[in-house]
DNA sequence: TCTGGGGTCCTAGGACCC
DNA sequence: TCTGGGGTCCTAGGACCC
């Protein structure tokens, strides 16, 4: 009999952190969002003083302070880093995984003949704990959506030890409706209001609700989850990567925009960066997207978008610059503070799979000169491990720049910042 | 005066995830 | 003063076709 195991790494942010600078095992801390804006993980220790997960850094300040509480800002790379480590090390204990976020892999695997699944969890366990410095938990269940809530009551029942087998217990019922409505995989907001408006409060009454009730107002989304709820496998494991639909890169500026100059210059960073995170993935867009907006909690509200479809396909950064500068006109409004805006690639195909332009733009010779152009500043730049060259619009200071004044400045990727040990 | 039916494709927006 | 970023999937409705 086949199983579905999913394994995610417990807080993982703040495990990282802990990981790599023992010092702050033991203690509260927690790392913050882009910006330093809101918290997006907390140690356990963090959690016990009741530390809210998304709540904005500014309203709990004080609190922390007082409370002694670690604050970092987030370490992507180290992050990544991570997880890479924590992914390599599962495929080892299974026949095929799903790596389904930056912390979190399906696994399939098949029941041995006593049925009992837990030494194998308890192994895996042990090793990462061992190699990484990371608690895992281990939720097993017969489908996708009944092992995120095993993975759940894994981290529920303090007996556990962080693994539990949803097809091991007799009293199934007892357990599902310990998971709140709002807590299933699939239910957001929205549905669980919806569906609390009609009594069901928990997984064991989602389960048993009218199906065509379901069926009516949630569409197949709601149908999947409670057939997988009952146990039929509606969501396959999907053992092949799926190569990316879109390439977004969007950030919140520091301090609110005014300036089409400013709004420019923004635009400007992503769209190097878009262009090479699609040249890193061997991707090509031909649609192009581009959009700003004024913060949520402005009175004065403001969104604007503006795209356009290419003749040909391409990662070129030097010609999306030009498309990215020319569209930047058409969603800047100089009445409105701008909080935000971005660049989304779209329509992604892989790179060498073009459709050439009868046009023949960009000029031939033109167009072989920049990709060699383009190619030896993704070398060099990978050779130095930071953006040694780039363009000339990225370097001018712009006020509006992110913040990330909490930076734990330790890496398992830059060799110059290695923790160092006295002894 | 009466004004079809069946289909596809595309897009914007909603909802969700971590 | 200060509220993240990067994704996917689904649906409804409009445009269009014969």
């Amino acid at each position: 009999m086949e199983a579905i195991a999913l394994v995610d790494g417990n807080n993982f942010y703040a495990s990282c952190e802990q990981s790599i600078n023992p010092s702050l095992r033991g203690k509260p801390l927690v790392v913050l969002s882009n910006n330093d804006g809101c918290i997006i993980a907390r140690s356990s220790e963090a959690r016990a003083l009741r530390i809210k997960m998304g709540v904005p850094y500014f309203k709990v300040k004080e609190k922390l302070k007082k409370e002694k509480v670690v604050v970092l800002s987030s370490n992507y790379s180290l992050y990544g880093d991570m997880s890479r480590r924590l992914m390599n090390l599962l495929t080892k204990y299974c026949e095929q995984i799903e790596i389904y976020s930056i912390d979190e892999a399906f696994i399939s695997i098949n029941r041995p003949h006593d049925n009992n699944l837990y030494p194998w969890a308890r192994e895996i366990r042990t090793s990462i704990y061992q190699k990484l410095g990371i608690n895992i938990t281990v939720g097993i269940g017969s489908n996708k959506l009944r092992s995120k809530l095993a993975n759940r009551l894994a981290k529920k029942i303090n007996t556990s030890s962080g693994i539990f087998d949803l097809e091991k217990i007799n009293n199934e019922d007892e357990y599902l409706r310990k998971i709140k409505i709002e807590n299933i995989w699939g239910i957001g907001y929205q549905t669980s209001k919806w569906l609390q408006s009609k009594g069901i409060k928990n997984a064991k009454e989602l389960k048993e609700m009218n199906q065509y009730e379901i069926k009516k107002k949630l569409g197949i989304v709601g149908e999947r989850i409670q057939l997988e709820l009952k146990g039929y496998k509606c969501l396959p494991i999907e053992k092949v990567k799926k190569s990316k639909k879109e390439i977004r890169v969007s950030r919140s500026f520091g301090k609110p925009i005014t300036k089409l100059e400013d709004l420019k210059q923004a635009l400007s960073i992503y769209t190097i960066t878009a262009a090479e995170k699609m040249r890193l993935q061997n991707l090509q867009a031909s649609t192009v997207t581009i959009f700003t907006r004024t913060s949520h909690y402005s009175n004065s509200s403001y969104q604007k978008s503006a795209h356009k479809i290419l003749i040909e396909s391409t990662n070129n950064t030097i010609y999306l610059l030009k498309i990215v500068l020319e569209l930047s006109k058409d969603i800047y409004h100089p009445d409105y503070k701008l909080a935000k805006a971005g660049v989304i690639m779209q329509d992604l195909t892989p790179y060498n799979y073009s459709q050439k332009s009868i046009t023949n733009y960009p000029l031939k010779g033109k167009s072989e000169r920049e990709r060699d152009l383009i190619k030896t500043i993704d070398f060099i730049n990978k050779r130095f491990k930071s953006e040694k060259i780039t363009w000339g619009i990225t370097v001018k200071k712009g006020s509006w720049k992110m913040n990330r004044n909490l930076l734990s400045g330790i890496s398992t990727t830059n060799i110059s910042r290695i923790p160092t040990i006295i002894i």
